[in-house]
DNA sequence: CGCCGTTACGAATTACGTAATCATA
DNA sequence: TATGATTACGTAATTCGTAACGGCG
């Protein structure tokens, strides 16, 4: 009844290897196997997987000759489950149902209702740049979880590597041959100063003149301390650090008690200027701008959702 | 970095059919998925699918296609599952998982480890003849349940196309358009009496002299009763039939207690016969045997359970 | 150079659909 | 005769394996 001249060679083998994993019955036959089991049908089976009627047939003699049994009992009204084929029956619904519910996940993931970006960034770059796109993203796609690590940028890259973060935003540091850098925007050093240095205001300073004053940095050995360093020594200029800060913000409140001349990033300062609690110096030489962007993997393998936020950040 | 080069026609009917139940995607796909998954090694996944490293390779790049999207990181150092692809993998693991149970529930028919056996047959036929097979059956295979179902055989034979019962043991009642009988024995219909009948013991009686005698026969309008009905008339006889009895065990009380003379099958009372309480009367012309045996549809379709019990039978 | 994944391509297999056949109500 | 399953068979598509390639430590 049941013509075993298929699969001859895969019998073969799984005789070989003495009961095998039982994954070597073609998955396919599965499918056309519920299909027809909850029509009980070989024409509406076959309707349903877009398959001719014969090719149905055909799939289910196949599947049973590999299980070696039959599992419907054919008549001209249909086909109908034998003991044995409803006692797999239940196990092979449940394995449909579990592949199709990883499509629907699968769908989630990419139609953005689920997700995980982490991104690399400073705080102040969040607070200056990233907070306005994250807020519209979290708007469209609440379901995105998003998660911000904010260790310096040497640690933040290691993580990139390592695949820890999605991405990083940061400034432009140069080339480099496992990232690649896509610039959002520009950044600028400039010096500020306090009511405490009123006389400065309006005068368009020469950097000669500025290092009479005290100067505050920001001690941490940041990209930025190394460029305005290189900026000095390019200018031939010597300032007299008097004190490092840790931060930029604690930077920020030194330069407003007039504790000397800050070097700080206007865009990161904007509010501060803008109450006038601090005022930027008029300096002949500015400080070089920077740019900043996104550092990606380059072989550039991201999720849905990663892709979708940078989309959002290349948009303006 | 996708190609989304394949099936064109199976996306297209997709759309088309606005979400369609999500079994589009090829399952043999989601088994490769699954062993490279957890084997996060596309060579050792080909060893272990016994297929070649380049197969897998493209399988699951046609997943991703199908899908839509990267479940993989490819690295030099083996293959890493991106977000999306660990979201789907456990799903994925279930369907397999499920796929591989259906096989062991087979496993466990087909090794007659479960499995029903509905048998349709009187009772008489059961102690004569099913129950030491029955016992043989199932101390071998102890987890096979058998049902016995002891309706008149007229109703089990509709019990047996219909499907309810598996096969049926009965006495031969001519050819059959729908069912195939397989012989198994033979039973023979003798006269019998108790000592009130002591007389007759010994006698080669005829068939005319038995007619002085008031006859037990069974009421119920079995074929053993149209059997000897037709033997009466062939024989051109007439038997004065004192009693109908209802079942054949009621018969034998009769016969005890020195009612009349019995018709029964012999085999049925062999014990009664043994211990004397009734004795077969010698007639010259005896009643016909008949064959008894098995029918089973005619498509043959049985499970492995009863192929084996049927083995069992036809073995002696 | 070895390991691991991918691409290319020709050969073999398979899966498919059309048409014909069979069986039953 | 109509419905539904199976068989036959030629075609078309897919799958497979071999070989070659590419990146990385």
């Amino acid at each position: 009844m049941y013509h075993y001249n298929k699969n001859t060679k895969k019998l073969l083998l799984q005789l070989l290897l003495v009961m095998g994993d039982e994954m070597d019955i073609n998955y396919e036959l599965y499918k056309i196997f519920y299909v027809v089991a909850t029509t009980g049908n070989v024409t509406a089976a076959a309707k349903e997987l877009h398959i001719s009627q014969p090719a149905v047939s055909k799939h289910i003699r196949n599947l049973e000759c590999s299980l070696g049994g039959p599992l419907f009992i054919r008549s001209n009204q249909g086909m109908i489950l034998t003991e044995t084929g409803r006692a797999i029956y239940q196990s092979i619904k449940d394995g449909v149902n579990a592949f199709s519910n990883a499509n629907l996940i699968f769908s989630d993931y990419a139609s953005l209702l689920k997700g995980t970006i982490k991104i690399g960034i400073s705080t102040s770059l969040t607070r200056f740049y990233l907070l306005p796109y994250l807020e519209t993203f979290h708007k469209e796609y609440p379901n995105i979880t998003i998660l911000i690590y904010t260790d310096p940028s040497a640690m933040l890259k290691k993580k990139l590597q390592t695949g820890e973060i999605d991405f990083l935003i940061a400034k432009y540091n140069g080339p480099d041959s496992e990232f690649s850098f896509h610039p959002l925007g520009e950044l600028h050093d400039i010096f500020i100063a306090s009511s405490a240095y009123d006389s400065l205001r309006g005068k368009n300073l020469t950097l000669e003149e500025l290092t009479k004053y005290p100067i505050l940095l920001q001690r941490e050995p940041s990209t930025s301390r190394r460029r305005f360093d290189a900026f000095c020594r390019e200018n031939n200029v010597s300032f007299d650090v008097s004190t490092y800060i840790a931060s930029s913000t604690l930077l920020e409140d030194f330069v407003k008690i007039g504790f000397g001349i800050g070097v700080a990033t206007k865009e990161y300062i904007q509010k501060e200027l803008d109450q006038g609690n601090v005022f930027e110096l008029s300096v002949m030489k500015s400080l070089p701008s920077i740019s900043f962007g996104y550092y990606v993997l380059k072989d550039g393998i991201t999720s849905f959702s990663v892709k979708k936020l940078i989309e959002l950040l290349e948009k303006r």
